[in-house]
DNA sequence: CTGTCATTAGTCAGACAG
DNA sequence: ATTACTGTCTGACTAATG
């Protein structure tokens, strides 16, 4: 008989503001939001005071990030678009993101989480999944000293969910936030999770969510009541089974602690949209820009690709991806740029564009000698003595 | 030899997430 | 007069292979 899993899920609070409000502590209470591509860093005026952006004064095409929980209550959530966001609170204060800094704390309260429990998976950088069930002690404590170890490396706050899996764990710790712990005892699943909008399960999004609604089906425990073969005719064999599954709150899924990474992108938007033909110049600087970039991601990973994609999003927001499986593995900016350039003419031009985006797939890790060994012409040694 | 079936690789779109 | 960026997964379709 397996022993009963104890799987944390834990969340940072508003995460990128919160590492803001560390810089900026007289914000504390206010509404902030952390986003925009060309927000106006805070300035530092003759008295010595600290003048920041408002909102109102934002233009240009960004989204918001992140908002603290003051401007969340006026209505301002991560994704919403900033000239939509100062209509409803024109006040607020805005910061661009500083995302060296958030990645910096996101390493230290993983190292603090790692130090009480070793068996971390990464969710991104700002939550992770713990697998608590070989370590001693009671549950409940065990949440308060990851939570404890987490404001002691940081000076931020942290929501934890404790349940026998993952999926169930990602829905708690979500409902006592900011700075809570829910533990789900057993046979409260009906009680606690079942009321719940069936869109709370991690893999429901909007899409499904909607779908879910015109069958009548608003909360995971309607889900549950929903026969497995309804729900499979009409989001297919797998997803359907799945939806099935978790509303009954079973996931066996494990905490994985590391995974092969499977691709690696750069994308970028313009400022304002550009025509293939019209702007080439600047299309082709952008897109060279781009090939260099990812090279040199993939050389700093480590990895070397076999599959160049790229992706392009039209003025009117529609998106295409053309991609191309060499015969040989590449590294090099080049080369990438030249397998790129073949997906780019498989692909209407008559249209302006918004966005334009490179991706390397079908990885495999290399050696750092190995790269020695691929560099086929000598690098020029531009920056020497410059 | 032809047709069918299973399997895999490749390509593209789209959903989802943090 | 809007709607980022990076990454994973899955479904649909085509082609190749046996």
């Amino acid at each position: 008989m397996a022993v009963e899993r104890r799987i944390a899920h834990l969340d940072m609070d508003a995460f990128f503001a919160s590492v803001e409000l560390l810089t900026y502590p007289e914000l504390r209470g206010q509404a902030v939001v952390v986003g925009g591509r060309s927000a106006q860093a805070p300035v530092t005026n003759a008295q010595g005071d600290r003048e920041f952006a408002r909102l109102r004064d934002y233009a240009g095409r960004g989204v918001i990030t992140t908002s603290t929980y003051e401007a969340r209550a006026l209505g301002v959530f991560s994704g919403m678009g900033l000239m939509k966001s100062a209509a409803l609170a024109p006040e607020a204060i805005l910061l661009p993101a500083n995302f060296e800094a958030y990645r910096h704390f996101s390493r230290l309260f993983k190292a603090a989480v790692a130090s009480v429990a070793p068996h971390v998976e990464d969710r991104g950088i700002d939550e992770i999944y713990v697998d608590l069930t070989q370590l001693e002690g009671d549950t409940l404590t065990l949440a308060q000293r990851l939570k404890q170890a987490v404001w002691e490396a940081t000076g931020l706050t942290c929501s934890v969910g404790i349940t026998p899996n993952k999926l169930l764990s990602k829905i708690c710790s979500e409902l006592d936030k900011p700075n809570g712990i829910t533990i789900l005892k057993p046979n409260e699943l009906t009680t606690r999770i079942w009321p719940l909008a069936a869109k709370k399960i991690n893999g429901i999004g909007p899409k499904a969510n909607e779908k879910l609604a015109s069958l009548n089906i608003h909360t995971i425990g309607e889900l549950a009541n929903t026969p497995a073969e309804l729900l499979m005719a009409h989001f297919g064999k797998s997803t359907g089974a799945w939806m099935a599954q978790v509303a009954q709150g079973i996931d066996d899924r494990a905490v994985v602690t590391w995974s092969e990474p499977k691709s690696i992108s750069r994308e970028t938007t313009f400022e304002r949209d550009l025509h293939a033909k019209h702007d080439r110049a600047r299309l082709s600087e952008i897109f060279t820009n781009l090939c260099m970039r990812l090279a040199e991601d993939l050389q700093r990973k480590g990895y070397a690709s076999r599959t160049i994609g790229i992706k392009l999003k039209y003025a009117d927001f529609q998106v295409v991806t053309r991609d191309l499986t060499l015969p040989d593995d590449i590294t090099d900016g080049a080369q990438i740029r030249l397998a790129a350039t073949e997906c780019l003419k498989r692909v209407p031009l008559e249209q302006k564009i918004r966005l334009l985006g490179v991706r390397a797939g079908s990885l495999r890790p290399v050696q750092a000698a190995e790269y020695l060994a691929r560099e086929l012409q000598p690098t020029l040694p531009l920056e020497f003595g410059s």
